[in-house]
DNA sequence: TCCTATACCTTGACACTCTAGGTATCACCG
DNA sequence: CGGTGATACCTAGAGTGTCAAGGTATAGGA
């Protein structure tokens, strides 16, 4: 649903995906399924921000795409983790605890 | 410190400054100083971010400024929150803890 | 006198997300 | 057969927030 305000995804969307491909290959549209399936709607990643950053990590070499078929038999690209994406979101996903820590202990009432 | 990553604060920095404020009027300067005390140099507010997103929040009517002194007897502006700022920072209050409920959900080992 | 801390301000670049479109294929249903 | 919805991908452009890097001014201590 995501009647979340714009920009909520902002700085954790590289690790959530990351994450989703730790189990396996998977291909952008699954991704974003998964990722809505696991959080109960919460969590969703738009089109326009998925595919960029799918791009963006490719780049960096966090990812590898091979074009190939979904489980549905569809041509659909399919995005691996590399060994430099796995030690990135080991990097981020501890730095998104110590983060999360720090907000809320701030935030949340003792 | 703040050795983070650029842009960590991102979405989050309204609503820890709103917090800075429920004890009472506080100025920016002082607000950067109290949330690096708080939390152990791990937040820190660039002052680049600081004054503009006090600035953004007066306009939204969640803060309201007043020129007096500061502790130390040096001009300074006041910041304190309006009714609408409480209602503001409530309402990201749950939203962070969603948000963070859902991140660390599927990023955090179960 | 110089330096540091206090306190505020601004510009411009940068990065990311989102909106809002678009393409193509396939299964299903009327 | 045509329409619809789900699958699956793509992109341009706008919007926004954060940050880096500069700047001003004053007070107090060495």
């Amino acid at each position: 649903m995501a009647h979340e305000a714009p920009g909520m995804m902002h700085g954790t969307l590289d690790a959530l995906i990351l994450k989703t491909l730790v189990t396996g290959p998977r291909h952008g549209y699954a991704i974003a399924r998964w990722l809505e399936e696991a959080t109960g709607e919460m969590l969703t990643i738009e089109e326009g921000s998925l595919y960029p950053a799918l791009y963006r990590m490719e780049r960096k070499g966090w990812v590898e795409a091979e074009w190939g078929m979904s489980e549905l038999n569809r041509r659909a690209k399919l995005y691996r983790l590399t060994p430099r994406g796995r030690k990135q979101l080991v990097a981020e996903t501890e730095h998104w605890a110590r983060f999360a820590a720090a907000v809320s202990k701030v935030l949340l009432p003792a």
